[in-house]
DNA sequence: TTTCGACGAC
């Protein structure tokens, strides 16, 4: 048995009560509400154990601030869980996670037994970062490999533009699952080959949800609005129905294309099938009604949703900029703020153009100054571009002059912020 | 009961 052999705390009945408790917080998406249990878990004088710890790993790895998982791998350390091979392979994943590859790194090699879920995992911090010649070394090394290693290349190869070699490896793959045939469709729609990602949908023994999302994204990286729709449609007839993320897709495809009645009817088949109340779907709403040309309407899903975001509050300025509506953008931004939600670059870009399109110059200056002195973002092209459209359509060829030099000066200094 | 891989908003 794999890992048994540590100085750890033996399972308890009580923690393992405890762990499902976490566990169940974990999969309702709530990575706060798993943490705090488990801080109150140790007040009561419980303490981590070997099933705990892959759980928490795994919260901690999306967790904005490094300081838990460090936390973390302090205990496992205090624990005595440094040669467990769950617990290990879980923290370095919680590396990985975090694009600390490093750090996964020197975990791995630690690892006194390492399977073939460490060996995926390491394999997969190389490919996701990029790094595809480590990949290879590390590929090549595997002292066994599973269907997951394989895929784990595709991806690697798709995302570094390899789309031939992602398909040599699909190709001589004695054994394939629906995550290969995935990985293959996303590899030639990152090689901008529809065509070839068309053959293989087709052709695939078997399709999941995310094969139906892959290839609307497809449709949509490549501007075919209609064959969205056609897929939607089609979609709508077989035993994997449309998810959230779908229908997010075919509203997006309805905004490019300014489809409004089959958006609306997309609208209400979000609706029945209660996909139309997590704030992705409202956010493509409001965006949809504002490009087609329906601004109430988007005003109205933004008021009736119980969830708002920044990316609704941000699809919503921007619509009304998109119509003009200036000074209601502004307010709306006061709302915003009043609802205690930060705004972000995406909220000063819709707020600018706002400013731009209603011919707002005071008001547009004294936004771009705020968003760098009272909230700590710095412009990015894009948000110079709409002063320099707001100051020369005012007729201040000087002013706009003047901030081009600070955007070239800017790029100079901050290269990586610029486009 | 516990570790890895495919889609993911403005």
């Amino acid at each position: 048995m794999a890992g048994l052999s540590c100085n750890c705390v033996l399972p308890s009945p009580e923690m393992r009560k405890w762990n499902e408790i976490i566990k169940k917080n974990m999969l309702n998406g709530d990575a706060v509400q798993a943490m705090v249990t488990y801080v109150n878990v140790q007040e009561i004088g419980f303490h981590a154990d070997n099933f705990t710890f892959p759980i928490l790993l795994k919260a901690a790895g999306r967790w904005s601030s490094p300081c838990i998982g460090l936390a973390l791998h302090g205990q496992t350390i205090k624990a005595g869980f440094s040669s467990h091979v769950f617990v290990q392979t879980a923290l370095l994943n919680m590396y990985r996670s975090r694009r600390c590859v490093a750090d996964a790194c020197k975990v791995f090699e630690k690892m006194p037994v390492k399977d073939v879920v460490a060996w995926n995992s390491i394999l997969d911090a190389y490919a996701s970062t990029g790094r595809m010649d480590d990949a290879l070394k590390v590929f090549n090394s595997m002292p066994s490999k599973d269907l997951s290693s394989f895929n784990i290349m595709i991806s690697c190869y798709s995302s570094t533009g390899k789309t031939l070699s992602a398909r040599s490896i699909f190709d001589n793959m004695s054994e394939k699952d629906i995550v290969s045939w995935n990985s293959m469709i996303l590899a030639y729609i990152q090689g901008e080959d529809m065509e070839r990602a068309c053959d293989l949908f087709r052709e695939m023994p078997a399709k999941n949800i995310i094969t139906w999302n892959t290839m609307v994204k497809g449709f949509l990286q490549n501007q075919l609005y209609g064959e969205v729709l056609d897929l939607f449609d089609e979609m709508k007839n077989t035993n994997c129905l449309p998810d959230y993320l779908t229908v997010t897709g075919v509203f997006s495809a309805c905004a490019h294309s300014g489809s409004l009645k089959k958006g609306t009817e997309a609208h209400i088949y979000a609706i029945d099938y209660g996909l139309a109340s997590s704030p992705h779907v409202t956010t493509a709403l409001i965006d949809m009604y504002a490009k087609c040309g329906s601004i109430q309407q988007g005003l109205q899903v933004f008021y009736k949703s119980q969830v708002k975001d920044i990316y609704c509050w941000n699809a919503l300025i921007s619509g009304l900029a998109l119509h003009g509506h200036g000074y209601a953008a502004l307010n709306l931004f006061d709302k915003m703020r009043n609802s205690h939600t930060r705004p972000d670059d995406i909220t000063f870009i819709g707020l600018l153009s706002a400013c731009s399109h209603s011919g707002l110059v005071q008001e547009g200056s004294r936004l771009f100054n705020s968003m760098q002195n009272e909230f700590g973002i710095s412009p990015k092209i894009e948000h110079y571009g709409c002063m320099v459209d707001l100051l020369s359509r005012a007729g201040h060829l000087d002013c706009a002059l003047q901030l081009i030099k600070a955007a070239i000066q800017a790029r100079r200094s901050h290269p990586g912020s610029f486009a």
